[in-house]
DNA sequence: TGTTAGCACTCAACTCGGTCGAGTGCTAAC
DNA sequence: GTTAGCACTCGACCGAGTTGAGTGCTAACA
């Protein structure tokens, strides 16, 4: 057996349906629908194959039926049609997001709502990671005769801090004098290469090698680790509106998934390009989310990707208009983290 | 009618019982009781007395009786008696939270995250508030030719930062002397007094006035305007495994709040003493939570009240147990905020 | 040979009547 | 003042019956 045109377009007729009725097809519904020209009973026996093939699900034989992961994974890589947002809603949102954009924090947490507010999903931003990033300025300002704050500038205006230990004897200004020093040598490095250029400071500079070994592990540190305060949710009760969760179990399950900044990165995390990558319900991993979908996208400062944002729904979500949000949301994004001088 | 002791006493077993089950407490199983020497006659009149006088309700003639506000209110008033924390469990929070110690935030999110786990109840704490802090240096770090990071760190080793715009023709080395200059002038005066200094600042000094008033804008600005990113919440999910939120539009209706800031805000705001304040249902003033009660308390950065913590719980809650964690928790958290050097 | 009408069958969802049991209020006796 | 006893109430639960959406199969049709 194999499929047809005939077979795709009763598999889409029948994904379309279902992800606006959350509620198992029948082949009359299918049959009504313009476009497509069969009885029930031709209907019927495409269906009955499309089971065979695995496309489709049966919850009781005198149900209706229910598209499976390998039918969503069809009816998006073939299927499906990506429309543009229309112009006035690209509108709103340009003129929400550009009103936040002087912290990058608010700018982020403003694109999640927008993300949230315009498909009713569950929308994850991960803040630009510092890796990721190029240092413009390094500064340390003291906070008491042995700690400093240390202040990290990057592109795009992100600003990273840590408190870190000064051994004694190092006064303000010598800090300052550092600091300059610091920042002409890394100004405009990406983080990557900020490692080497510290041991050969540390070899070359005996003098202040502590303070230079401190800052070095709490740059190396704040590298590795990702800081929790780095992934931003939007509309993370969104999803108990939708039938699928309304058990309390399910529900529960679902934002403990949202509350654990581990599991989100996961989430999140792979697909590197531009492009919007699709996750349908078991291929994301997290057991967790095994009925749900996640689409991530990566966004830019300049010319550097810094961070991803995903969009979390049902499997039977709306792909094309979550689709192109999340795109428009990530260019948004950009242009708006690379506007920053 | 009046309350007498026996009255108190029913009440008392009434609302403990419901605390447990949450479901309606009949005379029987108060009778059953060990300290209630009644048999379930007596106690029906008695709960009949109690229904008069609007402590209690029926759900429907045939079933027991649930506690109204009202009986909670006297019962946090009058019947309950807070014990401490075991010393063992003191000794885990303890152990989990001075590790955090390092970034002010990271030590909320992990307070947050134990006075939720260690209730189930769900945990909302706010950020110290830069109104609340003294200054113990203020930096301006250069961005980019018209830009710059002001930096303000505060006590409690607190950092709050912003962007300003730079006027033309102000160099990095000049940068660092005014901020050196304003560190000086405004080390360790509380915030609400750096309005009038900086006011005689620009009318002293004539040249940087442009710089110097932008910098007063912004902190102005973020004095008034609370931060978004300043409310922490822990255990949001927490609150679907009570059956009262076993209905997933409540459970929206909750989380909904959650995610609304300025309604947390609002439902943490007032109570200014140390001392733990509790809204029960309806007295928390928003419709969302009418059947949560609200614990808030404060705590402390030095002498200074710098945020506030709280527990949103179902009406049922135990009282006891949160009040006793509220404490312990704000009290940890005060004194590691105050031992920052 | 592909399509369709017809028909028997399946099964969840809903309804309805009956039973059960927890709980109450009232009354009368202790 | 307290309590035992009893009639009453009412939600929860159970099982039988009905409904309706949907299926699979077969036979007829183009």
């Amino acid at each position: 057996m194999i499929m047809d045109e005939r077979k795709f377009l009763i598999l889409q007729a029948i994904v379309d349906d279902y992800i606006t009725t959350a509620a198992p097809v029948g082949s009359r519904t299918i049959s009504r629908k313009s476009g497509v020209g069969f009885s029930p009973a031709t209907i019927r026996n495409e269906m009955s194959d499309l089971e065979q093939l695995g496309y489709l699900a049966q919850p009781h034989t005198s149900a209706g039926r229910v598209p499976s992961y390998k039918a969503y994974r069809l009816y998006v890589d073939q299927l499906l049609n990506v429309s543009k947002l229309p112009p006035e809603e690209r509108e709103k949102m340009n003129a929400y997001l550009s009103k936040k954009t002087d912290q990058v924090g608010t700018l982020i947490r403003s694109a999640a709502a927008v993300i949230s507010d315009a498909t009713r999903y569950t929308s994850v931003i991960v803040a630009p990671k510092l890796s990721t990033l190029r240092i413009r300025n390094l500064q340390m300002v003291p906070v008491s005769d042995t700690l400093a704050l240390m202040v990290i500038v990057t592109n795009a205006g992100i600003v990273k801090d840590t408190v870190i230990r000064v051994p004694e004897g190092i006064t303000p200004d010598m800090l300052y004098e550092i600091s300059r020093m610091l920042t002409e040598q890394l100004a405009d490095k990406p983080i990557e290469a900020v490692r080497q250029l510290f041991a050969e400071l540390i070899r070359d500079m005996g003098e202040h090698r502590r303070l230079l070994a401190e800052a070095m592990q709490v740059i190396e540190e704040k590298m590795t680790h990702a800081d929790e305060s780095d992934v931003v949710i939007g509309g993370g009760a969104n999803m108990l509106s939708y039938p699928e969760y309304q058990d309390a179990g399910k529900a529960q399950n679902f934002l403990s998934v949202l509350e654990s900044r581990d599991k989100l990165q996961k989430a999140l995390a792979g697909g590197s390009g531009m492009e919007v990558t699709i996750r349908i319900g078991p291929e994301n991993g997290l057991p967790e989310l095994s009925d749900c979908s996640v689409l991530t996208a990566t966004y830019q400062a300049g010319d550097d990707s810094v961070g991803r944002l995903g969009i979390i729904g049902p499997t039977r979500m709306n792909y094309s208009r979550a689709i192109s949000v999340l795109r428009y949301v990530g260019m948004a994004l950009s242009e708006l983290l690379s506007d920053r001088k």
